[in-house]
DNA sequence: TAGTTTTGCTAACAACCGTTAGGTTTAGTA
DNA sequence: TACTAAACCTAACGGTTGTTAGCAAAACTA
């Protein structure tokens, strides 16, 4: 008898996002999957229509995570900017660090979807990249950061924190890693 | 007539860059590739060995220019390390923006090496990276970086710096891209 | 217990994959 | 002009791809 608490939903999604992330995307293959989940093929059509809804699952559940993660900063208390962006690193890399996998499909792979749901998802990314631009215009004009190009510099710091499932290996600690990022960005634009 | 310049070899590996960025290298067949060039996919066999023949071509040639832009650096005259490492930024930038296809591929595709080709690949890349990593070690023993952690430091750079292919949209000059990297990272780290 | 829904299976489809065999045309060389 | 080598062709191979049809078992629901 399957434990109740039991999910196979769950868990072809959990086995497609290791091999999504091994193997890509298009090197992956339906049949793929459903050996390491122990099953066949054909009947992981009774849990997802087609393959793409599978990636569209965990890329589209990664951006909400952040998008919901950007919400939780309370840029109406009166916080200092640098307080803000600080929030925004720390969370930004803790949330990778603990979606490793997760975080290395939605990165490398949501290129793949196709429309509508590649531009619904694009929109999602760019809500999340205005956010951040909109905290370091504000620095700016508040005199709390130097006068730089906001759009290159939120493309900058989102390039180098996304860019850890790259290359994180383990020696070095989420919370030291958060910090360690924060330091460098910060002191890089503060004025 | 074909002029003499013309050379398959070169307008294979054009058209299969174009491909692999856009589709991916496992959702690129070698009919894709003969199509794009004009011929018939079993032609593509009287110039490279295989499909991941080409997939190499494009990956090494892009670490070779790496490399090489890497020595052209002088390490041994009387330069600050802030200059040196100003220097890799720039050279590093304007080598990515000069070659934005290629550097997609070999950036997002070169997992799918097999080997021994990977493992030499990924020792291409370890000596670029160390390269970096002496430069900042040797800035923090002169005095003239704070004491941060070299290893991680090189990675965020790294990872910031490669991630321009994924957004550049021509609205800032390479020039002006690479000032503001050596900018935000310099005075990120500087003591 | 009877009926319904969910989950799984086997068999199979049409299309596509990388690659090879074997021959023909084209280009370069003596 | 004869010979050689490079470039390209068609046909075809064995295998894999995502997906569907149709059916059986298992799990919930009344």
């Amino acid at each position: 008898m399957r434990p109740v608490t039991f999910e196979r939903k769950n868990e072809i999604i959990e086995m497609a996002t290791e091999l999504f992330k091994e193997k890509g995307y298009s090197g992956t293959s339906m049949r793929d999957i459903a050996a390491k989940v122990g099953v066949e093929a054909p009947s992981l059509y009774s849990h997802y229509e087609n393959k793409e809804a599978i990636l569209q699952n965990i890329c589209f559940t990664m951006a909400h995570k952040f998008l919901d993660s950007f919400e939780e900063i309370n840029t109406e208390r009166d916080e200092t900017y640098v307080e803000q962006l600080q929030q925004v690193i720390r969370k930004h890399v803790l949330l990778i660090t603990s979606n490793l996998s997760q975080v290395a499909v939605f990165w490398n792979e949501w290129r793949y979807m196709t429309e509508p749901y590649f531009n619904d998802f694009v929109k999602m990314q760019r809500t999340y990249e205005r956010g951040i631009k909109e905290i370091i215009d504000r620095g700016i004009s508040a005199g709390q950061f130097k006068k730089v190009n906001s759009t290159f510099t939120t493309m900058a710091i989102l390039s180098s924190l996304n860019g850890i499932q790259k290359w994180h290996n383990y020696t070095i600690s989420p919370e030291e890693m958060a910090t360690s990022f924060a330091d460098l960005f910060i002191k890089g634009i503060k004025s």
